[in-house]
DNA sequence: GAATTATATACCGATATAGGAATATGTCAA
DNA sequence: TTGACATATTCCTATATCGGTATATAATTC
């Protein structure tokens, strides 16, 4: 065995800066390809490579539209990642010094997200 | 070149789930070595080589004791995650879809973590 | 000092990339 | 149909791993 795969998850998926480049332009709204290539200013063929990587995760969706194919984010998949990270929010967060307001935030964040997904 | 060095920031060391896995352990608290080995069930080399990676990134911190190795967790490093992967929480959070949740958010978020770092 | 325990490093093999170049596929327009 | 444009795929090379085995370093005990 060797190095995992890439397309794996979402947390590899992310892990590589040109993809979240990507999906930072995507979250400003729906893009065909050449738009990214212009913008992330990669060679075509690597974007491609890269756009399908993230579709392979599900955190892209494309709309075919003419001869462009319009690709848009879908930030899902990053929840787990959000989920996982959070755990440690503790170590940079001042908002933990506190017990009150970490209870405080814990009674929000049921109100607020209950039943939220899966 | 080639793929990205896993050494390179704290997305990458955690693209790996053996160290995401390690971190999660060390979490409930110091740990040496041989805990972690026993604990993530990985051979003793692979472990220290994933810690000599987390150390590299900042996310553990060793401490010396005796013969032993006390290694530590410090999620400071997973910040710049946290926020990344933040701005995407509109996908997946039944929290944004009411403005006004969302502005007392932000508010909150003001109050709690003006000044917190960097 | 020798044996033991704890950890780190070096070397190896297999593999999965990232990027580049060339090419294939697909759509529209004249 | 031919040509132009948009995108995807294939083939290639270099490299950075991950896991394994063997070994080195370091501290403790006898």
């Amino acid at each position: 065995m060797a190095r995992a795969a890439t397309t794996a998850d979402a947390f590899n998926a992310v892990a590589e800066p040109r993809r979240r480049q990507i999906l930072d332009v995507l979250s400003g709204g729906e893009r065909p390809v050449n738009d990214l290539v212009r913008l992330v200013g990669l060679a075509q063929p690597l974007v491609s490579k890269h756009l399908r990587v993230l579709r392979e995760v599900g955190l892209v969706g494309v709309r075919d539209e003419g001869r462009q194919r319009m690709y848009s984010v879908n930030g899902q998949p990053l929840k787990p990642i959000h989920d996982w990270v959070k755990t440690y929010e503790r170590s940079w967060s001042r908002r933990f010094d506190r017990l009150d307001v970490v209870l405080e935030e814990l009674k929000e964040v049921k109100e607020d997200d209950d039943g939220e997904d899966e």
